[in-house]
DNA sequence: CGGCTCCTTGAGCCCAGTCAAAGTCCGTGG
DNA sequence: CCACGGACTTTGACTGGGCTCAAGGAGCCG
């Protein structure tokens, strides 16, 4: 299966063929293709369609007028913008692509056409809802009380489980696309001090990064480091008693 | 009014009668009193009611093996902990009182019923959620971008407007019952830090803080200070279309 | 009045920031 | 196939915001 949105939902629970059906045709709606470091919606922007990362990473942003950018979280494949977005008036925050991303654009009404017709479907939204707010808990205790090494650490090993979930990891390493600049902005760090605290993780053999590949060598030994508990992600199939068959 | 819920709901929109009286009832539901400084849910619980303060403070946290705590957010009369939460197997952070509080229980059957019963309810309990991730998203911009200064200005900022939704400020002061070291931990400061930061604010002049009452001297000068945009709140009448009447 | 808890202050240190320059990689065009 | 340019990474030297440790003060409650 190619398709990282659905492939992440099943995370969650297993879809009836009619779910699969749904889902397969709302994720081919409005297909764009976007390059590297484009704006998708910027802050102020009244929200008109959900946006269903396929391929590309993306990420949400908010900067200041003297230029410190804060990127509030990352978007992988599979990953959706806010299914319930249209509630509110305006944007509070920019969302960009950071690599090249094909996007596909869900209407609000397509999104109340699948769930009024699955209620499993529109648990699982639920479900996506909550593990995206459950990563935003996570990042702001980073930020608050984990150390730079373990501020990388830990990003480190999230990325690893959720690009897991959707397929795009081999045994021990992922592509990792993005810049030392954007990790910095990403950690609440100086890029100086992210590419220092890269080289403590290489030399102590902990990770290779070369070329968008990321290798983490010991994994058990760096989820120690980065006080890493997975629980936080729920994707350890918690919809089962939703299961479809 | 002093239902501080339903008062903080209409800052979305405006009930009907009807609307009111399922929101009263709810709120009148399985009424606990607990002192400060008492765990409410754990982490790894499971979760089995929807929380609703009434009256008082409390916050989630999290906390390492070390002893180090992040608060990640504060719960203020009104605010309603996790709408949705039954779709997760086990809590991944922890809530506590941080004063003596009320609290009501709501059932996951009595969300849904009154959410059934009437879409305005279920948008704005949308609405609610929303808000409340939109808080988490800037406390992850403060974290990351912001010195202390200006962390601890745009926390004040923050308070005095959700406050001010539920009726809790006077003209330009409100009622902070917290320990410099719980806004150490909110914060990702230590408590000294926060104590010499807080002096910083006090001579000049732009605070004061005596026996828990905190007095903002000029609101425009600390808005600037701490890059404070209340655009991310949503205070503000924001589901004008579905107000009832 | 004794004993909490919380706040305040001082001294010294260190993690991470800033500034600046050089090195590397990679795509593009001649 | 090489030269150039731009984006990104790496390194060095220095600075500073915020931390730690420690002790003393203030307020409050029984």
């Amino acid at each position: 299966m190619d398709n990282r949105f659905i492939r992440k939902l099943e995370n969650f629970t297993r879809f009836s063929e009619a779910d699969l059906k749904a889902l397969e045709d709302a994720s081919a709606q409005g297909i764009r293709r976007l390059g590297a470091r484009e704006d998708i919606v910027l802050e102020g922007d009244e929200p008109r369609y959900v946006n269903l990362l396929l391929e590309g990473w993306a990420c949400r942003y908010k900067q200041f007028q003297d230029g410190r950018r804060q990127i509030i979280a990352f978007f992988l494949p599979g990953d959706l913008c806010d299914p319930h977005i249209f509630t509110l008036r305006r944007m509070d925050h920019a969302v960009a692509t950071l690599t090249p991303v094909t996007l596909a654009r869900i209407s609000q009404e397509r999104i109340e056409a699948i769930t009024t017709a699955s209620p499993r479907v529109a648990e699982t939204l639920w479900w996506a809802m909550l593990h995206t707010t459950a990563i935003q808990r996570e990042w702001t205790v980073s930020l608050g009380q984990r150390s730079a090494v373990e501020r990388l650490a830990h990003l480190f090993c999230e990325l690893h489980l959720r690009l897991r979930a959707v397929g795009l990891t081999e045994a021990t390493s992922y592509e990792l696309p993005v810049t030392q600049a954007d990790l910095a902005d990403t950690l609440g760090l100086s890029s100086v001090h992210v590419n220092r605290t890269l080289q403590e993780l290489r030399t102590s053999g902990q990770i290779t990064w070369k070329g968008r590949r990321l290798t983490i060598h010991d994994l058990p030994a760096l989820t120690a480091l980065a006080l890493f508990d997975p629980a936080y992600l729920h994707l350890d199939h918690e919809g089962a008693h939703l299961d479809a068959h």
